[in-house]
RNA sequence: GCGGGAGUAGCUCAGCUGGUAGAGCAUUAGCCUUCCAAGCUAAAUGUCGCGAGUUCGAACCUCGUCUCCCGCUCCA
């Protein structure tokens, strides 16, 4: 086993063991590619999403905020694509055990045939030279007519076949045409089946009566419904931008890595709306803006790297991925992309109202083009454990286990820790806890020796440890001891809230990004 | 969906050629009173994934089934 699987594995059962992750509906087997936030998950959880919050709605004046429902009108999802573009009819060879998608696999036969024509063609222009005419040529030859008629038929029985989700058609096609495996040659094909992203749903209680809705695979589409509501209640003006996260669900063909590719996953996406034709100038803006919002978090800049797209999205014009060095390796984290005016246009056609900004200064009207910022927040969390989590060996030899997630992110930030259980310690720790757990998640442990209380603490990530002592009962006076280095110093207990307080701030890390 | 691996205590696992379960860690209670894990005593925890078959008898053998994990096509 290679070892960073074995890190993934063991960030798995760290996060069952010490309440980050547990797998969903546990007792009755798990159910796949679902997992469930644990006590201390769910704080890290809600601080990286504030993060990302105060990051986005906080320190920008032209970001608001929204939070739009899960469930769509399903014209929703004809116009953003999802409903056509993601309905891929899938096929499997018998013999090589691969899957392929059979529009693909169609789609490549017909390139063949193009492949024949541009060869034809190439050959003319070196018989005709300059006098070549590529239209006339095209519409003349012989062998080219008869190419492109063949082109012409497969793309006609393949539309013909999808436009009535006649997958049989489909297949029969494959099998006219004599579409062979491409890596073995099988013609041994199963069936074509349909693959659905999109979960359906029934709204309305009455059977019958209802009808399907789906939840939504991506939380874009909120944002973009809701422009003009925003921008008017808001009194925005362009460029602007519309920050929501939420619950999006996806049925993935292949669900897995942990909370790497979940089936529900939860999205932090904010769509920056601006004047057409400035569009890639934000979009540069806003990759630098991201990663340097990753790198604030001190992960460790090694971690990152950016990934272009070259293919691109049918909605976009300029696409990257912000990848972070997962056990699994380099893995996209978050995507920024350039989506023009595709979904905006999109809505318009299909709800029939207007989806545009009078910009005062130009005197127009105009439909603004996008740049989103996408980033799974169940990936970021991954990327903060993966991270975080450090064997290291003391110089007594000694291991220790210490997750060293940023102080800012930490589930709890201070435990109080009396010495000894007795003697008045414990009820003076309950008085520095109660003082503090207004400003903190705190927690309180007097089982076990001083030392087990601290790795204990340690694997949970807490920054602080507070230890009373006897002469606390004297002076007034704790130590404090830190999660990454275990130093520790003597301080006042009417300090604490003050020292506590500015290494575990948000600010900090949010100073960094302006 | 296909291929591979695995299901025994909360975790990691042992359990021989079949004789109805054990260890370490963790947990809880108590002792000890200590500023960096692994001191002492005690306790709790299992339909050995599920079902059927073979057998006097199955965690173990046979068949079926379910679930999880890894890989492939989708994606944030």
């Amino acid at each position: 086993m290679k070892p960073q699987d074995d890190l993934l594995k063991k960030i798995i059962g760290h996060s069952k063991e010490y309440g980050f992750v547990y797998p969903s509906s546990d007792i009755y087997d798990g159910l796949s590619a679902t997992y469930d936030y644990a006590p201390y998950g769910v704080e890290l959880k809600n601080n990286l999403r504030a993060y990302w919050w105060a990051a986005m709605v906080k320190l920008n004046e032209n970001i608001v905020g929204l939070d739009s429902a899960i469930f769509m009108h399903p014209t929703t999802w004809k116009a953003s694509g999802h409903v056509d573009a993601f309905n891929d009819p899938l096929i499997d060879n018998k013999d090589s055990k691969k899957r392929y998608r059979a529009d693909v696999l169609i789609e490549e036969h017909a390139e063949k045939y193009e492949v024949k024509i541009r060869k034809d063609i190439d050959k003319a222009v070196k018989r005709f030279g300059d006098d070549f005419d590529e239209i006339q040529f095209r519409a003349t030859n012989p062998n080219v007519l008869r190419n492109q008629e063949k082109i012409d038929d497969i793309n006609d029985r393949y539309k013909a076949a999808m436009d009535k989700d006649d997958l049989t058609a489909v297949k029969e096609l494959i099998e006219d045409l004599g579409i062979a495996d491409p890596e073995t040659g099988s013609k041994n094909w199963t069936d074509v089946r349909q693959f659905n992203l999109m979960f359906k749903t029934e709204l309305g209680s009455v059977a019958g009566e209802s009808s399907i809705i789906y939840l939504r695979p991506e939380t874009a589409q909120g944002i973009f419904v809701n422009f003009l509501n925003v921008q008017k209640s808001s009194r925005m003006k362009i460029p602007f931008g519309i920050a929501q996260t939420g619950k999006a669900f996806r049925n993935e063909i292949i669900a897995r890595q942990f909370i790497f590719r979940m089936r529900e996953f939860e999205q932090m996406e904010m769509q920056f709306f601006v004047k057409p034709g400035t569009e890639l100038e934000w979009y540069e803006k806003w990759k630098e803006a991201r990663i340097k919002w990753h790198k604030a978090l001190g992960l460790g800049d090694e971690n990152y790297r950016f990934h272009d797209h070259v293919k691109l999205a049918h909605y976009a014009n300029a696409a990257c991925d912000i990848e972070f060095d997962f056990p699994m390796g380099f893995k996209e984290l978050e995507g920024i992309h350039s989506r023009t005016d595709f979904d905006l246009k999109a809505h318009e056609k299909h709800s029939g109202k207007k989806l545009q900004y009078f910009d005062p200064e130009d005197k127009e009207s105009y439909v603004p083009y996008v740049v989103e910022t996408s980033i799974g927040l169940d990936r970021l969390f991954l990327a903060t454990l993966t991270a975080a989590y450090v064997e290291e060996e003391l110089e007594d030899g000694s291991n220790r286990l210490v997750l060293k997630i940023p102080h800012a992110l930490a589930p709890v930030k201070a435990t109080v820790l009396p010495l000894i259980k007795r003697d008045g310690l414990p009820e003076k720790a309950h008085e520095i806890m109660d003082m503090l757990k207004f400003d903190f998640n705190c927690q309180y442990d007097e089982k076990d020796s001083i030392g087990k209380r601290y790795r204990r603490q340690d694997a949970i990530g807490t920054p602080y440890c507070i230890t009373v002592d006897h002469e606390t009962l004297e002076d007034n006076m704790v130590t404090i001891r830190e999660r990454d280095t275990m130093t520790q110093e003597r301080v006042a207990i009417s300090d604490l809230t003050r020292i506590i307080g500015e290494k575990v701030s948000m600010n900090t890390l949010l100073r960094k990004l302006v």
